[in-house]
DNA sequence: CACCCCCGCGCG
DNA sequence: AAAGCGCGCGGGGGTG
């Protein structure tokens, strides 16, 4: 039973039942929004039923905030996105319909605004209306994409785990990451001094300037321009091509050493300072705005607080409340254990059902060199084409036929331009219009630029069924993580503060989760996160003999995991 | 003033 | 040591 929900205009929805075909099952009718929450409780409560709608965080986060938690649901503008481009599509109606839909948006766009502009009535105001009838067809069509594609099943895998996504990601932003303020602060002073005045350098940062101004007789220097640190390195013979740290560490001038602190302090003051603090931290809270399916390869991305990117010199802020704990599990060596059970390839699957990958291929083949094995490795999946990683390759090639034949397959078909899938059926968009009549071109020097292109292309074709194939691993993982929290206990006397539950699913990083619990619920959480891992494996390869291994953590602040 | 690109660096 | 993939963000510096 599917339940349709399409908001009408500013202060009302409309709701319809479908059948499983997304055919109306009698009279749509409609709720003012200020009755919606209850009566989509009711709903919920009485009919269990798949919620279908355009945006999750368009309607879902206002329900989250009247106390509302759903089980499942269809993200249409999701489902849109995978099945616009899947190569597993045969519905020759299906691209012409989201076309219609998206115009000719290339991939979604967050709705994130500013913070301090963000609404915080309950239902965002919706950017366009279509009917209810309108949102039906289209989620009609993609019911009929799915069951005439060629692998119903894995599509259906893709679009269920990528709805429940939208669920999760919902909640994490209602939640919110625990962020201890007086902790961020602290490390701030220690680092960079008392909180400078609005515009200001902070006190330990204007010293190194003083200071690299001297040691490069350069009294007017803004070492954070770097056109201008570039002319002033030369002028004192530090012969630099860019201004990078990797860089400068060739040199050892007397400067080099107050620059390098100088930049490791300014990218803590600009990224995650004062005024990250004040414009991100609210409650108590990090509350960034996740975007599912964000990244062309399914990745997540996030828009505000640069949520994806927390450097660990601030995570000692991410805190449990007084008699909570944070989990932190991390699924390891998620990408080539990803690539050994998609090329079905016996030697890499033998090495992925230990704890180390890496170290198994090492003894396989590397002389047990670690490190050797894993930069052959990670240059075949990212296309290295220089260096150690390149003179590996033969050897990792003899080991692993199948595995890097996938890789390669990928490659060339990206070069000429073709389309490649991840396992579960997401696949490349084309290229671009540019690109037919690039490859195309007389000129040798445009023909030049061409292969490059070409390459480069080839390179992200490489790595998208594998960067792509682990991010479908990762959401079974998360939908599977948040329906067991979901049917957790409470712990004796207390009481249901959260619609959520009582474990709260609060981060996602690529191949990473965070879970902010009570103590007592933790080892409940730990049995979760892993047996969602093991169900993971098995609803994208079956039985295959391949293992992905957690590294699970449970500690007061995000620092003390790894 | 707004807008855009480049640079550099944080994360996986 | 980075390299080879995927991102977001803030500052500088140019343009309109």
């Amino acid at each position: 039973m599917h339940l349709l929900l399409v908001p009408a205009d500013d202060d009302a929805v409309r709701l319809a039942r479908l059948d499983a075909h997304g055919v109306l099952l009698g009279e749509p009718w409609q709720l003012g929004r200020e009755d919606l929450p209850a009566a989509v409780a009711g709903l919920e409560r009485d009919e269990a039923p798949r919620w279908v709608w355009d945006t999750t965080s368009d309607l879902y986060s206002a329900l989250l905030q009247a106390g509302t938690r759903l089980a499942r649901c269809h993200d249409i503008s999701l489902a849109r996105t995978v099945l616009r481009f899947s190569t597993l599509v045969q519905d020759p109606d299906y691209a012409r319909f989201a076309l219609d839909v998206t115009g000719s948006a290339e991939y979604p766009v967050s709705d994130a605004v500013e913070p301090e502009q963000r609404q915080e009535s309950l239902f965002e105001a919706p950017r366009s209306h279509r009917s209810l009838e309108e949102v039906r067809q289209e989620f009609a069509a993609q019911l009929k994409a799915v069951e005439t594609s060629r692998a119903p099943a894995r599509l259906r895998l893709l679009l269920a785990a990528e709805s429940a996504a939208a669920l999760v990601a919902a909640e994490m932003r209602f939640l919110g990451v625990p962020w201890d303020q007086a902790v961020h602060r602290e490390l701030l002073e220690e680092a960079l001094g008392p909180e400078p005045a609005p515009g200001r350098r902070p006190a330990l940062m204007e010293d190194l300037v003083v200071r690299l101004r001297e040691l490069l007789r350069a009294p007017r220097l803004n070492p954070d321009s770097p056109q201008e640190l570039l002319k002033t390195l030369h002028r004192n013979g530090i012969e630099v091509k860019t201004t990078r740290q990797w860089e400068l560490k060739s040199s050892d001038h007397p400067a080099i050493e107050p620059l390098l602190e100088y930049k490791k302090l300014s990218r803590l003051h600009t990224a995650n300072g004062w005024t990250w603090l004040d414009a991100w931290i609210r409650d108590g809270r990090f509350r960034p705005d996740y975007v599912v399916g964000g990244v062309v390869t399914g990745r997540w991305s996030s828009r505000g607080g640069g949520a994806l990117q927390i450097p660990r010199s601030v995570r000692r802020a991410a805190r449990a409340l007084p008699g909570w704990k944070l989990l932190v599990a991390d699924a390891s060596q998620v990408e080539p254990r990803i690539l050994a059970a998609m090329s079905a390839d016996e030697g890499m699957a033998r090495a992925a059902r230990g704890q180390d990958l890496y170290a198994e291929i090492a003894d396989a083949g590397f002389g047990g060199s670690r490190s050797s094995a894993k930069i052959a490795l990670l240059g075949a999946m990212y296309g290295s084409t220089t260096g150690e990683s390149a003179r590996l390759m033969p050897q990792l090639k003899k080991l692993y036929p199948r595995a890097i034949a996938l890789v390669e397959e990928a490659a060339r078909t990206g070069e000429r331009g073709g389309a490649v899938s991840t396992w579960l059926g997401r696949s490349t968009p084309p290229p671009g219009p540019d690109w037919d009549a690039a490859q195309r071109t007389q000129s040798q020097e445009e023909q030049r630029r061409a292969d490059a292109w070409a390459r480069a292309r080839g390179r992200f074709t490489r790595n998208f069924v594998v960067q792509g194939t682990a991010a479908e691993w990762a959401e079974c993982w998360l939908a599977g993580i948040r329906s067991r929290l979901a049917g957790l206990p409470l712990p004796d006397g207390a009481e249901a503060a959260s619609p959520t539950g009582p474990a709260e699913l609060v981060f996602f990083l690529h191949d990473e989760i965070m879970i902010h619990a009570p103590e007592e619920l933790m080892p409940r959480c730990v049995e979760a996160v892993e047996s969602a891992a093991r169900e993971a494996g098995t609803l994208l390869f079956g039985r295959a003999p391949v293992d992905f291994p957690l590294t699970v953590a449970v500690v007061d602040s995000y620092d003390q995991a790894k």
